[in-house]
DNA sequence: AACGATACGGAGACAGTCTCCGTTTGGCAA
DNA sequence: TTGCCAAACGGAGACTGTCTCCGTATCGTT
């Protein structure tokens, strides 16, 4: 890729970055290549679907989720304290951006979307928290992994669009988890 | 309300009606307008917002949530079966026309949303079912019935959106009925 | 320095939302 | 019936956001 092509391309990442965080994932196109600098014909050169910048957005996520999930397995307390750390990290990561939720969850298993490189970072970190508290025999039996984080995805996806604090997601993600560990 | 005006806005409800059930929530309001045989500014008179036309729309659908939840509570077995008949009736209604789910689930509780009134009835209809298991004391302590209804809707709003069958919403609600029952 | 491939930018076509206002119509009162 | 006017209509067009096309500019190589 030519050097200024480069530059422009993490210009518009770096601006989409803010530009999504503060408005959602919805924002207008347009007004960030305008605040990169750039024209619309660039963006959307670079990022022919508002799909491909998000995926591109989302790296930053991507990085931080696997200490998430290490996080949450090294959580002192049993299975259900695990889970839930895991659980409420995963749901805050979800709803660091407005309309991520919702996005990702949709996408999760299947091959074809733009950001499926990024759901597969995220299913893979959840089903290693999962594989862990099968392996203690702590799961009920067929519970499948994408199972899970589709509904912790749908969790986070209805508190982002309703708002909701963790007051209201707590209750709803211990329900979840009594209903994947054995009790 | 002028006799005209009553002729118009009826015929807008059915011909929205139809189109939702088949582009889904997001469909152009002024083709509905277009093929009710009015002007968009007499669309837009009546429904401000495309919400207050959704929530004609669904006047339809809350007609039925109350007969299917007597059928669930009166459903054979155990209460897990009549949960999960319930949670399976829902989804399916919720699902009826695309994109409900995720709007009806969302407006979940704020008072002040245009489709305020079907969230109440739906919400009253889910109340009715868990009110009878709670009851029996089949229910799990400190469980809300605000909270299950996100969760079901949650379920439905993927489903919905990632165009999930039979097969994939089962195990989820499966999990969502062992969190909310004694087990 | 010259050149060709690569990338840029922004005008503008297109689609959907929503409003404004001149025109028409329904229903009541004389 | 007729006349009146409040109520309702409709559609042109302003506005916003998406996305493309193509003449122009720039990069990097020879």
């Amino acid at each position: 890729m030519r050097a200024d092509a480069q530059r422009n391309r993490d210009r518009i990442v770096e601006v989409a970055r803010g530009v999504f965080k503060e408005k959602g994932y919805d924002a207008p196109l347009d007004e960030i290549a305008r605040l990169a600098g750039v024209g619309p014909g660039t963006l959307y050169r670079h990022f022919p679907a508002r799909e491909n910048l998000i995926d591109a957005v989302q790296q930053e996520l991507a990085d931080r989720v696997n200490s998430m999930a290490d996080k949450a397995i090294a959580h002192e307390g049993g299975p259900r304290e695990r889970l839930l750390a895991w659980f409420e990290q995963y749901v805050e990561l979800l709803t660091a951006h407005p309309g991520a939720a919702a996005r990702v969850t949709t996408a999760m298993g299947d091959e074809a979307s733009p950001i499926a490189s990024k759901c597969k970072i995220y299913a893979g970190a959840n089903t290693r928290v999962l594989a862990e508290l099968r392996a203690e025999g702590a799961m009920r039996d067929g519970v499948d992994d994408l199972q899970v984080v589709r509904l912790v995805g749908g969790v986070a996806a209805i508190a982002d669009q309703s708002r909701l604090g963790p007051e209201a997601i707590g209750p709803m993600l211990e329900v979840l988890a009594d209903g994947v560990l054995k009790g």
